[in-house]
Order: C-alpha cells, then structure tokens, then sequence
DNA sequence: CCGCTACGTTGCGCATGGCGCAACGGGCGT
DNA sequence: ACGCCCGTTGCGCCATGCGCAACGTAGCGG
C-alpha cells in the first residue's frame, strides 16, 4: 500500500542478510540510489539501520530490542513453556513446539530441543507451512471460511516429499478431519522421515490460539508409536489452555495502556519543504 | 526525512512497548487513524506487525528475525566472548560489557553477567550514555572532530550521579585523558556506587571499532582496587583486537556478497494507483 | 431485544512529500 | 597523481500519501 514504507521494509529485509552498500541496495530495490539514501537516514534516525565506521550499512540495535518485544507480546509463550518441557519429558525427550498463527502461515514462538542426536531444523521466530506441518492443520482448522479462503489461495502447496497434500480439496478434507478428531498428523509431508503430532490450545470461549507439536525422526519411532503420542500432546494442550484462560483473565485489559506519548523530539514536525 | 516511514517507525516503536488498538497509535502519533491504517497494512504485509484474532496490533515475527541478525551482523561479537568471559574469570567474576557506537550511542552486543548477588542493570541491544560512561567515553575518544562535535551537541550531560561530568568543555578534557593512557574510567558517574574501567579495541589499522569495559559495585571492591584491574582489561582489548584483526582479513570482502535478489512477488510495482 | 458506542474500513480531492535525474565531492587503491 | 567507487546534493514533476467524513459491524448495557 505505502510504497516508501514498503521499500523501506525491503531495506531491512535485505540487510537482514548481511551489510550492504548504498548501491547494493539500490539495484536490489531497483530504485534510485538517492531514493535509498533518503529511506536510509530516516531509518538510521531511529536506529534502525546503522553504519559502521566505513559507510557499510546494518541492522541496528533498535531492531534487537523490538525482536525481543516481539516474541515477548506472546503471552502465551511463558504459559506454556513448562507445559512443553514436561511434554518433552514424558514423550521421551521429542522436539516439541509451540505456533501461533500470523498472517498466512504458523510461527514457532516456543520450542525444546530434542535431546535425540537427530535434530530437525526449526528456529523460533520462523514460519512454517500452512498445509505441511500438524501444527500448521491445527490451526488452519479452526478459521471460518472467510479468513481460511484467502489464506488457500496465497498457499502453493510445495510439495516438500511425495506425502504432501497438493490441492486446496485434498487440503480441506484433511482440515475436516483435525476438526472431528481433535488434532492432525504429519506423517512425513514436510520433512521425508520425519512425523509430527499436533494439537490445539484453545482460550475460554474455544478459540484456537496456538498449536502444539512434537515432531520425531522415524528412525526413533514409527508412525504408530507417534500416533500413540496423541494422549499426551491432548494432555499438554489442555493444561497449556487452561492456564491461558487464567493468565487471559487476570490480565484482561491492556497490561500497559500505552499513553500518548510522542516522541519528544521533532518539536516543530513540518517546518518547510 | 521521510514522512510516512518515519511514522511506520514510530508505530513499530510504539507497539514495542505492548499491543496497541488503532485508535491508541492514532493518538500516539497525532496523525488521523486512516494513516495509521495504511501504514499498518504495509507493515502488515512483510510481517512486521500481526493482528491477533479480534484485531488487536502487535510486533511481527520478522522483526525477531532481524533482531537476531542484528546481533550476529557485529561479527566481533563472537570474536570477543571468550576474551570477555576470561576477563571475567581474572577479575573475579565481574561484569563484563563489549560495546559498539552507533549514531550518537553505545550498544552493548555482548557481556557476561556478574557472579556477585549486586548486579549491574543492563540487557544486550540496549544504548548506553556516551559521557558517563566507560564505553562511551573510549568510543567518543578516537572520533576524529568532525565526528565528535555533532556528537557532543546531541548529548544532553544529564548528571545522573553528583560525579557525572556534565558540560562539553570538561568532556573534552576527559578525552584527551582517554587518548593519552589509553583506558577510561568511570567513577560512579552513571550509577552513585559502581565504578568501571574501560579500554579500547583496536583493529589492524588502529582504529577503536569497539569497547570492552569491567563494572564492579564499591562494595566488591573499592576505587582504587578497580582501577588495579586495567592491566587485565588491557590485555583483553589487546587479545580481541589481535583476533579481529584475523578474522578481519580471512573476511575480506563482503562475507556474503548480497546478490541483487528482489522479492519475488510483486511481480508488476505499480499497477494503478 | 434493541440502540449505543467503539473500532476498523472506504472513497475522495488536494497539495505535499517523495521520486529519478544529473552533477558534485571525497577517499582509496593503483 | 589519476581514476574509480560511493555517498551526497538540488531540482522540478507528479504520483503518493494525507485528512476528512461517512459507512459497516461487532460487542455491550439497558
């Protein structure tokens, strides 16, 4: 919508991978380089973006502060951390994860590692893919079809091994079937060995807010032994969720109200042109 | 400089400090609620914000991201740990800080905690003051004039202790200090009883690119004693510096040449308007 | 059960803020 | 000492982003 914000935001994106020059950036916008000169200062004057001491151009440490704001808005992270270690633990030391849903696809916001020497990759803050992971089935199941539409047409289905479910009909069939049972599988259909159990949390009034998942190499168990996860997981869930209901309620209203303040600088905002 | 992406910054700012309604940044900025709506769409758009299920705003996932690379883009920061860690170890378990200027400020990117119960406030990311402390009086010290004079007019010398130097004239004078020992120090300046010293580190070249500074409240250890610690700070610096220096040239060149990688969607800018 | 309020959303018309261009300047390496 | 690479500046045009005001809707209290 806002083009010189947008650009902007392409600005960070690309120094997300590493310093970069002022032209560097220019060609990868495809924009003038005193377009990018312009949208650099402004971002620098709220350390956005710094520059070391020649001219290279970085992410700036305003950035880390609001990474960590971040994932820290997530009440539900803090909740439910106990809840996924124990889950770890009695599952036998599995990957476990917690998502959340934002925008079109699943966010990790929590994890615990598996103590097994065969690691699936994931990192928090990372998305996943809507139609090929449990966590990912769990929470599209829960949306009424005017927030699930869109968000099939903006998935591409990628298959990532030959399991996975290719098609928005192959999709919504699955979806009705996490919806009667309760949670979904993944049974190889992101990663070739790897199979996931996943199930919802759900706030008061039953709303899915997260999902949670525990994610196991099958050279560890087979897919029935995982199957046989399910109780626990449903087990996690349900406490994860009960929890929340509590914490929801005590904080209910803003935590913070967050006060009219602007920023004291800037006195007079438009002086000329 | 730029109007819009200066205001999508001050949203991102605002909501830092916790979800925000649109109406709230609305009045936080002082700009019509329609604004705020586009901007939040953009940022929206490359996950820079979501909206939680009934419409409330909050920090998106991206910004967790980049926060993480934020951190890891000050290569010295790895290069430094164990240098800090040991420096902790010989001064007896004291708080150690590597700072980096940027902009007008110090940014702490690594340190170890203290062993001792007192502990010293400050988190990783966050900006330190440029005239009362350690750091900060080490990082303004090798600013050639040109550098240093637009510094000093942004600093306010707010005197946060009854020692805090306050005036840009005795600033001076404490550098030129700096500059000839080759360490500074802070003698409850910032905080009424933590004194630090500090000492520069320097690439191949000479230049200072960061800080490394040990603080120690006076109940640990009195002035004097404190300041019996910079021949160890010292040998650190100088340990670092000779590290960096390698890793300096083994990454000469940019360490990932930043490719001219457009975002693959959007594949026509502007359609209409 | 209904009206009220609070919030997000839309369309519009104006002028401003941001754009590309082209030329300048300074530092570094050769 | 020269040339190249980058960052920086001033300018004129017009698309872009702005505030306004009206609409739609969901949640709440009477």
């Amino acid at each position: 919508m806002s083009q010189s914000v947008h650009r902007a935001l392409q600005i960070l994106a690309q120094l997300g991978q590493g310093p970069a020059t002022l032209d560097d950036l220019a060609q990868a916008l495809g924009v003038h380089k005193s377009t990018v000169l312009r949208l650099v200062r402004t971002l620098e004057e709220d350390r956005f973006v710094r520059r070391d001491h020649r001219h290279r151009l970085s992410l700036g440490s305003r950035l880390f502060e609001l990474g960590r704001s971040s994932l820290e808005s997530h009440g539900i992270r803090d909740v439910a951390q106990p809840h996924l270690e124990a889950l770890a633990h009695v599952t036998g030391g599995q990957a476990v994860h917690l998502a959340v849903l934002e925008g079109a696809r699943p966010v990790y916001v929590a994890k615990v590692e598996s103590t097994s020497s065969v690691r699936m990759y994931s990192r928090l803050g990372l998305t996943a893919s809507l139609h090929a992971t449990a966590v990912g089935k769990v929470l599209a199941s829960d949306l009424p079809e005017h927030r699930l539409a869109p968000l099939l047409d903006a998935t591409d289905f990628e298959a990532y091994t030959p399991r996975t479910i290719t098609g928005a009909a192959a999709y919504r069939d699955e979806l009705e079937r996490v919806r009667r049972q309760g949670w979904a599988r993944d049974a190889a259909e992101h990663e070739p060995f790897i199979n996931c159990v996943g199930a919802p949390v759900r706030d008061a009034a039953g709303r899915v807010v997260a999902a949670v998942s525990v994610s196991v190499p099958d050279v560890i168990l087979d897919l029935d032994r995982v199957l046989a996860l399910v109780p626990s997981v449903l087990a996690a869930t349900a406490a994860i969720g009960a929890d929340w209901a509590g914490h929801d309620a005590g904080h209910a209203g803003p935590p913070e109200p967050p006060a009219a303040q602007v920023a004291p600088h800037h006195p007079v905002e438009r002086t000329s042109r």
